[in-house]
DNA sequence: CTGAAAGCGCTTACAG
DNA sequence: CTGAAAGCGCTTACAG
């Protein structure tokens, strides 16, 4: 073992000096034939891999992109991360991935250590508050941001949730329902405030004869589902909802459960629909309808962003934060299937 | 912007040499107080971070580890992350996680990528051949895998699936079941051939007079899952069996809605019980019983045998690899819930 | 307790 | 086309 091949060693070998070994692999058409094959060969033989910490020293600068985000066993960054990906390998750089697993603490340790590796810049799903990023702005890191609503002071991306509220409401509305509700919370949740938002818009523009029931959960998830199915399926039938838009899949999961327990069959006595489109919302019992969000694209164009704005830093060009807002998807499936 | 603060621009606004400053972050205590504070407030000024690259390269070594896995979107390797990560973070690590997303390539870039980086070593949940893990151990860089069926050349660690099988199984026969099936491929997979053997011991040691049917998938996800459900749904009701286990969750879910699908109740008509308990396990719309695999203790092992190997590799002392078996634990729900 | 100096493994002008 | 030399930002003995 010891320590690992050295550039002099691959020098020695070839019988050259370091400084052409380093053309071989930087400018290889400075080198003449018969020498640049001697020193690869005398690379593949000693097994030797460069050393970036030296390289990058040497440079100046890294090849490196941080990613981090706040969940990455959540199937959406995981798709975000990949979508980045894809494009930085594109344009030669490595990424690093980083999961602040909802935790400040850990979020503020991987940006130091970004920052102590000098990656050319991050695409961050924030957790906590914006001063780490802008401590790494100022000392010249560019940082984009995934669905942080509104901050013109960074680059950031996110999804259309307004648009969103108002393709899951219409679509009930052109299935002819005309009583609906919508589940969601808590409300301090930028996403869920717009998809009730956008909710409203499509009521108010599409139908003056329709109402909306809202209706306030703790959380995004299964189990607060289950219990509004039941407030919902004890209502009198001429009073109940006939078409429910839950706030995200997992809810919707937990009201499709609930229906059920309470003897209500989806679609036929009620329609559901959710948002996300998780992998999970076609295998559900009644295969769910829901609202996709273009994951990996908003991981591509993240890294589209942030690839401009280092540009523009590289060349010393002034550069004007960018919001760039995707359109949802909606996606039928049986959970609002017409019934007759 | 320019290039950021380096140790000199600390060391002259302080009015120190560089070895000081070096020192005031290295060994504060063979620096004075006042010195030690001057020190502090310059790299406070400048917003200096220390250049891990050249401390690195000086240095010799790094404190970095690197984890690839094969799918960052399954929970499952997410957890495992984590798992790692604990551990690897207590003992002053730094962790990059690398997403081949099962494509062979990209898994050898990112060895390459770690290796350039000179992480200390590497834990690999690996897609394609062992090539690329031998090199890097050839050239010092230990390199634990997971999930890797037998192969005593790593360390290695993964969850005993055989006993899983059988844990499984045993359950469906304590609850009075005798004609069982078991619907799970392709045998290709280590995973689905193990949990098949532990069924079959389960069955031999505790009943004799009950059957087990096999039924080969081509996938372990939901859709062929749905058609399998069909068949058992069509055969003669005293010939049918009445408890299914399936070698994955995915699998379960597509069962357990075909059975729906064709009029058979979960657990009334069959019990249903599946492997990984993946979070959507509990919030199927018959809760699933399942057989959950320790994720995170899987991940905090793996960096556990890394550690070790690195510190035998440091003092030069031999290493004999080792393979660790994770005992995984029953999950019964309502799919499984005996009636009356 | 502090400083001056060597050197980690590269890259990059600059000579020849 | 090739080599000798400087230097990237640190750490680490070694003097004083």
């Amino acid at each position: 073992m010891g320590r690992p091949a050295s550039m002099r060693d691959v020098a020695s070998l070839a019988g050259v000096s370091v400084g052409t070994v380093s053309n071989v692999l930087n400018a290889p058409d400075r080198v003449s034939g018969p020498t640049r094959e001697r020193v690869r060969a005398a690379i593949d033989q000693l097994g030797w891999t460069r050393n970036e910490s030296a390289r990058q020293l040497r440079a100046g600068q890294s090849q490196t992109i941080g990613i981090v985000v706040m969940d990455i066993g959540n199937p959406y960054f995981a798709d975000v991360c990949l979508g980045a990906e894809d494009t930085l390998y594109a344009e030669g750089y490595s990424v690093y991935i980083g999961n602040s697993d909802q935790q400040e603490g850990r979020e503020e340790l991987l940006l130091r250590h970004f920052e102590q590796y000098r990656v050319r810049g991050v695409i961050l799903a924030p957790i906590g508050d914006d001063e780490c990023a802008r401590g790494l702005r100022r000392r010249g890191i560019p940082v984009v941001m995934i669905d942080r609503s509104h901050d013109n002071d960074f680059c950031q991306i996110g999804l259309d949730d307004i648009a969103g509220g108002r393709l899951a409401v219409s679509h009930l509305l052109q299935l002819g329902h005309r009583r609906l509700a919508i589940v969601g919370g808590p409300s301090a949740l930028a996403q869920v405030r717009d998809r009730r938002v956008g909710a409203a818009t499509a009521l108010r523009q599409a139908a003056a004869d329709a109402t909306l029931l809202s209706i306030s959960t703790p959380t995004l998830t299964a189990a607060p589902g289950v219990a509004v199915a039941g407030q919902i399926a004890a209502m009198a039938p001429h009073e109940r909802p006939t078409a429910v838009f839950a706030c995200n899949d997992l809810l919707a999961i937990g009201l499709l459960q609930g229906f059920v327990a309470a003897g209500l069959r989806v679609p036929e006595d009620l329609a559901l629909i959710g948002y996300d489109d998780i992998a999970f919302a076609a295998a559900a019992a009644v295969p769910l309808s829901s609202v996709r969000q273009p994951r990996r694209e908003i991981g591509a164009r993240a890294a589209a962003l942030l690839l401009a704005e280092m540009a523009a830093a590289a060349d010393n060009r002034p550069h004007r934060h960018e919001s760039v807002l995707l359109a949802p998807e909606l996606v039928p499936r049986q959970s609002t299937a017409p019934v007759r």
